[in-house]
DNA sequence: ATACTTGCAAAACATTTGCAGTGAG
DNA sequence: CTCACTGCAAATGTTTTGCAAGTAT
């Protein structure tokens, strides 16, 4: 049975007021503003305990470090800025993917990923340094 | 311009011969049965510069470290079986999904897998039951 | 009081990099 | 003859774990 402690408490609050997925080491300096002690492995721990929970989704990316997110979002995606890296949710979704699937494949669930340049980062062209692949 | 050594013919070969994904070390341990010597950060720079040159493909599976397969097609797309966990290729796409994005956000490209039963796997009644959340 | 939690440091892993020697062009 | 490539070992970076002290119940 988990105890609610100070630590647990300000990493769900980091992950609530944040609405998007958090790297741990995010979560850890968010989380910070409320119990400055705060180790980076209990942030560990508790990103575990509250996957295990069902509170918390992973959210994997490839060639990134996974992320965790609370759920209750109802389904959506992600988009991730090529810029800043940052992952963004978005609740639109495409909807009956089913026919894109081989014949004799049962479809139950999809993920689906978009790339580009978000809000903040869109008017900044030329300032691009590199192709973060 | 890259050169052709014994390694990186061996890590190419390895990685033909098996046909399916194969984690760095996999990679290693097949290499090595035309070059004994062959180490870790051989096989690691080679992967890296093969995926750089076109000629290598990243599979990630989540909770999973990469894999690396040979290319051979363009835009594609994946499908896990939530049975047997395998991974198929689907050649067809939505397309046009930069309708879903927050306003002000530019999507630029995507990427989507679909979960469910494969042919092989799904149940024999189930002619169609696969739904899109 | 009990035993789950925490913070720190060290360990465990996967991957990258520094460097001197090797070998392809 | 050059300089990219290689193997080894050390360095990174991320996540986990051992342990003594702390704290919710």
């Amino acid at each position: 049975m988990e105890r609610s402690t100070r630590q647990r408490a300000a990493i769900g609050a980091a992950l609530a007021a944040a609405g998007r997925p958090l790297l741990p080491l995010e979560v850890l300096e968010a989380a910070r503003q409320q119990v400055p002690a705060l180790g980076i492995a209990t942030v560990y721990r508790q990103l575990r305990q509250l996957v295990d929970e069902g509170r918390l989704r992973i959210v994997e990316l490839p060639g990134e470090n996974p992320r965790y997110e609370l759920r209750g979002h109802g389904h959506h995606h992600h988009f991730q800025c090529r810029s800043c890296a940052r992952v963004f949710d978005v609740h639109a979704c495409p909807g009956d993917l089913g026919r894109l699937a081989p014949a004799g494949f049962m479809v139950e669930d999809h993920e689906l990923t978009l790339y580009g340049r978000c809000r903040d980062c869109r008017p900044a062209e030329a300032t691009d340094g590199g192709r973060p692949a």
